[in-house]
DNA sequence: ATTCAGTTGCAACCGGGTCGCATCTAGAAA
DNA sequence: TTTCTAGATGCGACCCGGTTGCAACTGAAT
């Protein structure tokens, strides 16, 4: 079951500075606790990380930032099957794109890379003649451990 | 570029009935704007058509019928990339699974079945030992028609 | 040091979706 | 056919994720 692997940390902040975008105060606690994050974070958990690095990050601030990187491309949106509530989770786009899997039972999210992913986007640019610029694949389900109990 | 074909109309109905769930007036006009709908309707378009069948219909007779549908796994939900605002859409779950491409430039909703996605879903069961209850596959990026011109 | 386009915090707002409650009704039982 | 009640409904208030208008502020180019 292979794992994606991380960016350089830092990253971010450099496509910022590349692009000639405006980096401030606020912007850096932002890409900061998105580059330090372990997975997954939804807005009102980056508010609180980013309000530690600099507490005078607002709401808005995270909303319009998060904007931007979508915008960019630079991060991906997630609903994770809506397992807790309506809102969107977010990561740094990684070099691979990857399959999330969300167990209906325990929760857990897990991630998975598949060469017949790839292979699955290939037919559809082809087939379809139609040009990828974002894809989201989500499960939902039961995971091995919940399986049997279920 | 196959098509997904369509169950036999009135089948949410029945579905109804086989598992024992109370046919009301309003549910039964909810169901057959499900059914005869060409795709992909949102709660509030939902709601409009419903009520030119019976008037009384309620916004919130709506969402606890798309709840009681999704838990049924009779409809599935989406997203279509969020291309047209922030709220879900819906359709009737189909005999098999469909991805769904979204145009960034116009909007456009195409589907596509293929059995490379039947084929990852298996591996993912496989490789991952987790057993899947629904998948969403969407894509958003440029239509052949707005390749061109983009 | 000056300048100003771009960014921010704030507070109000929007819209999708939920909920509590009094009332109503489908359909099983008699 | 009538009775009965668990379950469904309409209504209005509510919640919360996300957006926006605006005056004040600031990064970075000069």
């Amino acid at each position: 079951m292979p794992l994606p692997q991380t960016e350089i940390p830092g990253r971010l902040q450099s496509h910022f500075a590349e692009r000639g975008i405006r980096m401030t105060q606020q912007r850096r606690a932002i890409l900061s606790v998105m580059e330090t994050a372990s997975k997954h974070l939804d807005a009102s958990q980056l508010l609180r990380k980013a309000k530690k690095i600099d507490p005078s990050v607002d709401r808005s601030t995270v909303y319009r930032t998060l904007r931007l990187l979508k915008r960019h491309g630079l991060i991906d949106e997630l609903d994770l099957m809506h397992i807790h509530g309506e809102g969107h989770y977010y990561e740094r786009k990684l070099n691979r794109d990857h399959i999330h899997m969300a167990c209906l039972r325990c929760g857990k999210i897990m991630e998975f890379v598949s060469d017949i992913f790839e292979k699955l986007k290939g037919q559809v640019e082809k087939d379809c003649r139609f040009r990828i610029v974002v894809s989201r694949l989500e499960i939902g389900g039961y995971c091995a451990a919940c399986r049997g109990s279920k």
